[in-house]
DNA sequence: TGCCTTCGTATTGTCAACAATATGCAATGT
DNA sequence: ACATTGCATATTGTTGACAATACGAAGGCA
């Protein structure tokens, strides 16, 4: 674990980040962020304030800050007296959150099709050929990021900044879902035809379509994961 | 202002939120949040760290946490070394924020539609024809309660808590731009007209058809503000 | 007059100490 | 053997103090 530097103005690599934000708490934030998302505490752990103070090199201020935005992220649980543990997220929950993923999504692209230009549209479609190759090869390592970017093109292309916040708040949760196990491969071919028919609708400026087309993307996702999920583990 | 009281378990109005959060920094979040919400500071204006713990009875600690907490609810700015500002809703930022909430009420509405009952349909029927009374009788002061107990019923009735809490998200930073002036009056009758068009969607359990009423609804919505905002202020 | 510098004050950022609560272990009693 | 009580320890909750930064007024200079 990287230790905050004591305010030396420039550090390696989020230089950018800590000129913008500055403030100790908001680099706290984003570690403990960073920590609880690359899955290394498990759903429910324990986060202590002392001991991520002092791998942090801040004292427990700036850490319990950090906490309560965590927490209004829905990344954290915080009970009174007893600590704050790692959100847990139960199939129940998956489910709701996948419900409004496809809502967000679904809208994403019905705005994205009203205003979408020819440049964004081809854009896309390199993505689309790219993850073909990718599926074909059963290649997860290079189909991953280009389905992350693909996803990201539309929500951020709508110019929205509400939202694409709302979404990646969502999906940031998800990434707590699916923290263990899950290396929900395969799905490849559906997952490419799904993409193939928002593009279409973006292509033809049909909002419903493309709406449709973006919900019926991530509700085929949910299906997958949960299937995924009841294979390998009985979560609640 | 209410100074928060010192630890007596019992203290009148919020007794049951104490004992469920307990930490002073969750009271003095919903605290300072009212205060916000309320409009008693305009848009842009400073919050003083030490000002707002003094009138709550407590140290600066637990503001600054609730600071970090509304910060991620997007209700406050905060500029490092300069302190926290209510945050401004610009024209744009409202238009997207409606865009947003369109499509989590119209995706609330299409949820709905796949599990209302009998009962919930009555219950909607029930608030619709009050609505109708107090439109008519232009009593402002009886539609707006029943306005926003309807819309509540619709997004709490899918028991999706996820779309529940970015629903009120959202509609708390709307409260942030409509804080001042704005009566918003008028537009009884079309909005009678399109809630009456969401209820028939639903009591025909037709998930396309209520989504597209909930998402007209607020698209109207957001017309007859922006309307109404034209003519009383010229806000960037 | 208008602009810049300088200094005092107010405010934010961070920390360490103190108080309150919970946790785990040992001893006691049934 | 098991449950219960009491104590020692660890952890959280809160506060006040100190350091760093920004703000504003007064004064100097062109």
């Amino acid at each position: 674990m990287d230790r905050i530097a004591k305010r030396q103005p420039m550090e390696g690599s989020e230089a950018l980040d800590l000129l913008k934000s500055s403030s100790l708490s908001q680099l706290v934030q984003s570690e403990i962020q960073k920590i609880i998302l690359s899955g290394r505490y498990s759903a429910g752990a324990k986060l202590n304030e002392k001991t991520l103070a002092d791998q942090l090199g801040v004292s427990r201020g700036p850490v319990r800050e950090a906490f309560q935005a965590l927490h209004a992220r829905g990344l954290v649980e915080m009970i009174p007296n007893r600590g704050v543990f790692v959100q847990r997220i139960t199939r129940h929950d998956a489910v709701a959150i996948y419900d409004v993923r496809a809502g967000i999504f679904g809208t994403a692209c019905r705005l994205l099709a009203e205003r979408i230009t020819a440049d964004m549209v081809n854009e896309l479609n390199v993505l689309l050929a790219q993850m073909e190759v990718a599926g074909q090869r059963r290649d997860i390592d290079a189909y991953f990021p280009l389905n992350i970017e693909f996803h990201t093109a539309i929500v951020t292309g709508t110019g929205n900044q509400v939202l694409a916040d709302t979404y990646f708040g969502l999906i940031s949760r998800l990434q707590l879902f699916r923290a263990r196990g899950l290396v929900h491969g395969g799905g490849f071919e559906s997952s490419n035809i799904e993409h193939r028919a928002i593009v279409a609708a973006l292509d033809a400026r049909d909002p419903h379509g493309a709406f449709e087309a973006g919900w019926a993307h991530v509700q085929a996702g949910k299906a997958r994961i949960l299937a995924s999920d009841e294979n390998t583990a009985g979560s609640t």
